[in-house]
DNA sequence: CGTCGTATTGAAATCCTTCAATACGAGTGG
DNA sequence: CCACTCGTATTGAAGGATTTCAATACGACG
């Protein structure tokens, strides 16, 4: 597998959307020995049950995280953007308690857990920006749970695609309410947690609506209030700056 | 509102399952400017928006996360124990996205966030333990995501129960399977996502199958394998100790 | 041209909610 | 002590949302 060293600039602009950096802070990520990697769709990340000594960055593409229930359905507790560190709360966690894998072409770069803990020590800002990112994680995790537990399918649909139209555009990834969303609608059904067939209807709502337009590779956002009003969707639980 | 000084020893307690303090770390922790308060039920601690200076450690009582969604309805997105600190994602989240309240009579401790990052930065030991408290948290969240979003109804209820069994004896406030658990139907419904008129009948269901036995006030698991086996529980993303 | 993954549609089945009514128990005021 | 009320628990039954089953269509690719 194709390994260089990378900068993860995606991160640390990230992290500059809601904390400044300064020089030192910024070499520091930098420094950080990345090793990036490339990933083929449905290649496993990181397992369940893992010990892991890395976490890392997604560079692009989108990344799953999942773990297998009961009847050996693959459940599916997040998705991952680029920018994102999805393991990042292996750092403090022994044992991995879910599996991960790219859920599309990817690049990601690993980091060594020791470095990262090496760096936080050493700068106060960066410990807080790496410390923030898990707790960021965390936030749309609250909102998965809302979503998921409350919402009506149709609503969870709308929903999964502002958060992603978000969590793009913070990476610079959109533009024109457009972004990159290369999923079947089988894979749209795990992510979503829906059944196929509902996920089909759904979308057909949605674009009958004249809310998206989705073609399977890009997903277009046509009425931004209308979908967030189906959505009900609030957009302060990703902590946009300002 | 009562105040005065207290020991946090339900927490000392709960970061030494995973990680060893020194006598140094544990009085740090001591000599933090904890205020103990005394909630009535349905209190609010915390509301979304706020932009907090404090978090809390609760040390009686359970505590609810929720958000108000579309219709006004209160969506839960999370159930806190004793020696859980439910807000301390606040800490480098700015502007609180959910609300918290006393799901019963409680009591908690408030701490100044400055003083907590203080001693973070004073003592590694106590960061890691700190950031690994919040990291705890998102792993039980990713579970609920799951559970709520891919287990049945009363699967779902044998899952909380499992769940609040462990998470109440880590903290030793259960004996012989049976901990507190003072919650009416309606609070369970809420809790739960679930509709008050299933959870009676699912609770029904547990107990018939001897499963459980639960007055409203407290929770006793008669059948740990049979609940976890219906509940489809592996606790390991509890992450305990051994 | 055949095949396989994907998208779409219809229809039945299931789970869960909602509506509605009754029962039960504790607390309150007469 | 009784009558009343209110919150809680329970039950029946209808309605709705979503899943599952089954079949068909479509499109890329070898």
């Amino acid at each position: 597998m194709a390994q260089h060293h990378s900068t993860p600039q995606s991160l640390v602009d990230k992290i500059q959307r809601t904390m400044s950096l300064n020089e030192e802070d910024r070499l520091a990520v930098a420094a950080l020995p990345w090793r990036t990697q490339r990933l083929q769709r449905g290649a496993t990340i990181v397992s369940r049950g893992d010990r892991p000594t890395n976490c890392f960055l997604v560079h692009s593409g989108f990344v799953i995280a999942s773990k297998h229930i009961a009847n050996g359905v693959e459940a599916v507790s997040g998705l991952f953007v680029p920018g994102d560190m999805p393991d990042l709360f292996g750092l403090y966690l022994d044992v991995m308690d879910t599996d991960m894998r790219a859920a599309t072409d990817c690049t990601i770069a690993l980091v060594d857990h020791g470095a990262v803990k090496r760096v936080c020590s050493q700068y106060p800002k960066l410990n807080a920006a790496f410390w923030q990112q898990t707790l960021l994680a965390s936030a749309i995790l609250r909102e998965w749970v809302i979503t998921v537990g409350h919402r009506s399918a149709h609503a969870r649909l709308a929903h999964l695609f502002c958060e992603v139209m978000v969590r793009m555009t913070e990476v610079g990834l959109s533009s024109d309410f457009r972004c990159p969303f290369p999923f079947t609608q089988v894979a749209i059904s795990e992510i979503s947690g829906m059944s196929i067939v509902h996920v089909n209807r759904s979308l057909q709502e949605l674009r009958g609506a004249g809310l998206i337009s989705f073609d399977g590779k890009e997903l277009e956002i046509r009425n931004w209030d209308g979908l967030k009003l189906v959505a009900d969707f609030q957009d302060d639980y990703l902590h946009l700056s300002r």
